[in-house]
DNA sequence: GATGAATGAGCCTTCATTCAT
DNA sequence: CATGAATGAAGGCTCATTCAT
């Protein structure tokens, strides 16, 4: 009885062990310059372990992407708790967005670089395990934005569409951050974000 | 006066030879697969006059992504000329973005590269002109914002962030196009993405 | 007794299962490629019970070497069943060797990875069986021979030695078979190996 | 003048260096227990140098390769000059090959090795010159067939021919020879390699 | 200016085997 | 008997960059 549930503790920590030194790493000298021999050395694992509980490289920065939209959604949840304002709400998920960019650089970085990335990474397990993370938040911006149709404040067909464009954006965004003195007039990138997020919100607020 | 000119020629010339190379090799295997030393060998040079002409690797990119947002810039140009109306302007910029990352996509990962990376890594001269040939295609599209409020089609005061934000939100959604079929609720993602910029003009519409 | 007998059966089925993995991955993905983690997760056992019934990962290959001659044997006797002619058997004998060779390619391959092999690998037991096997094959040819001699078609007074000799030339012959092209004149193998197999038998037949 | 020669010099020297690693491994821990980073440690370059000099691993053992041909050229030339009579040269070289499998035992298993290797390594360049020297030796041969037939020795319509078949079956016979004390009844190798290579030539001589 | 040989740390991954349970 | 987590050396190979010529 106790045997195989110690043994299943175990095997959990010592996953966690891995993905403690791969995040580590990964918040401290990035992506590129974290390696599965690095991650081993840190976490005092030999690299074939590291083999034996992720099938790969990417399934380990899979895991943390997993991790990081986990964090993501929560703070969505909190952040939008507080105002029952279906436009607020969008406001705050998307300033939610931005802190995350600045308080997780890295977690952010890596769903960026899955994002970003030409090729297709993970089959069919993990993958899904991302997208039902990452369905999730979209479902959950999706709601708001129900709720603000319901109230007829929107105008909107297709909430989900619209979530997955608002998430789209505000990407491309923060992606476009590092632009600002050179490309955008604006110094502010804050007051910039503001103005084009209220500009999304306008895109569906119900006119007339 | 003869021998400056020839020797002026002449390096124009190397440039454009290692430029050639490493564009043909991105086009080909991809931005990983690039190395210095196969551009140096596809170029009929040597590895070390690579470094004569270009400081970085990334040098070299940033040349290529100068061309890659040249090439955009003339297309944008193109698709344009056709149409007075600056909605339909717009719409064809959002169009000619997602057709330039089906045609040129290397061109287009190259520029998302950059835009990506977590680091800078130009210092002025070369730096400079990307963000020059950026500007141009931004301030291009500034002026079909502008030419709008003009006509009293749109309301916007500030033209240049509008297109900033537009084109951002653009980036974003093709980022997204990969979630097609996991994320994206509706399988035709041309659909959704025109669904997107609608929008996106939507939000700058004078409304009645 | 019954118990016993039990154990045995599971014993001996277990054996099977491994080799039922081996000789599958074997066929499917090459000697190179067949490593005893794989078996085991094949054979939907642990490695450690690999471990268990084979000394060694050689010894696998051993066993299965010991197949692929038990299925080269049955093949020489059904080949040659038809006819009565020693001529004939040997040739038949030659046909099955090069059919052997393309049909079980890879069973062809252990026999000769542990022909080429420069050390020996095994002690005792499964060696004796392999060489049992090996012997076998070689007495069925050698009884050809020496029916030959009796009908005073062939002049041999050590059958045992020419079957030795003609079994080890048709397996170099089948060797420098891919140097075809390049080496042999000659582009057609079959007719090549026909070829050398009558020269073979030319050289004890009885000349009169 | 001497700046370009020098280069070539050194270039050439460093290469002799590589194969001399190689050669020394080879022929101390065997084919399988020599890998590329064990060269460079004991060329004293480093892994990079190697694969400035060679392409691949398996270069360097195709290198090593045409060597071992070229020897065993050498060897066959030298055996077969002292006599004139084409049945004594043909047992020379089957002689001069069993004597290089022992004096030269893994540069013969290096030919062994990508003569059993299923997949095929070299392209063009180096696999053309591996096959220049084989061809050497094998049109060597074929020149003492031809000479037998000339002098009315042999009866042969394709000298060439009986030479692969030659080579292909002494080849088969060294290989076998581990099998002595098991399979062959003849404890004497020697003896039985005498009696093989003696049917061999009985199957071209003239009958009659 | 041009060359290109040299570097060597580092990449990801595999592997046969062991041993405590 | 059976398990399967753990090992860690070793595999082949790439790479951006330097520097003496």
């Amino acid at each position: 009885m106790g045997v195989r549930e110690r043994r299943t503790r175990e095997k959990e920590k010592r996953r966690e062990q891995i993905l403690d030194a791969a995040r580590k790493l990964l918040l401290k000298d990035g992506l590129a310059s974290t390696s599965v021999n690095r991650i081993a050395r840190k976490a005092e694992l030999s690299v074939g372990t590291i083999y034996v509980y992720f099938k790969n490289k990417e399934e380990i920065f899979a895991s943390l992407q997993r991790e990081g939209l986990e964090i993501l959604h929560t703070r969505i949840l909190a952040a939008t708790a507080d105002t029952a304002d279906p436009e607020e709400k969008l406001r705050q998920c998307a300033a939610v967005y931005l802190q995350f960019n600045e308080d997780y650089t890295d977690y952010f970085d890596v769903i960026n670089y899955f994002l970003s990335a030409s090729r297709v990474f993970f089959s069919s397990g993990v993958k899904k395990s991302i997208d039902r993370e990452g369905a999730r938040i979209l479902s959950c911006m999706a709601e708001m934005v129900g709720m603000g149709v319901r109230q007829g404040l929107f105008s909107e067909d297709r909430p989900g569409n619209f979530a997955v464009f608002f998430w789209a954006s505000i990407h491309g965004l923060i992606q476009v951050r590092k632009l600002r003195h050179t490309l955008i007039e604006n110094d502010d990138f804050t007051e910039f974000y503001m103005y084009s997020v209220n500009k999304l919100i306008d895109s569906i607020r119900r006119h007339g």
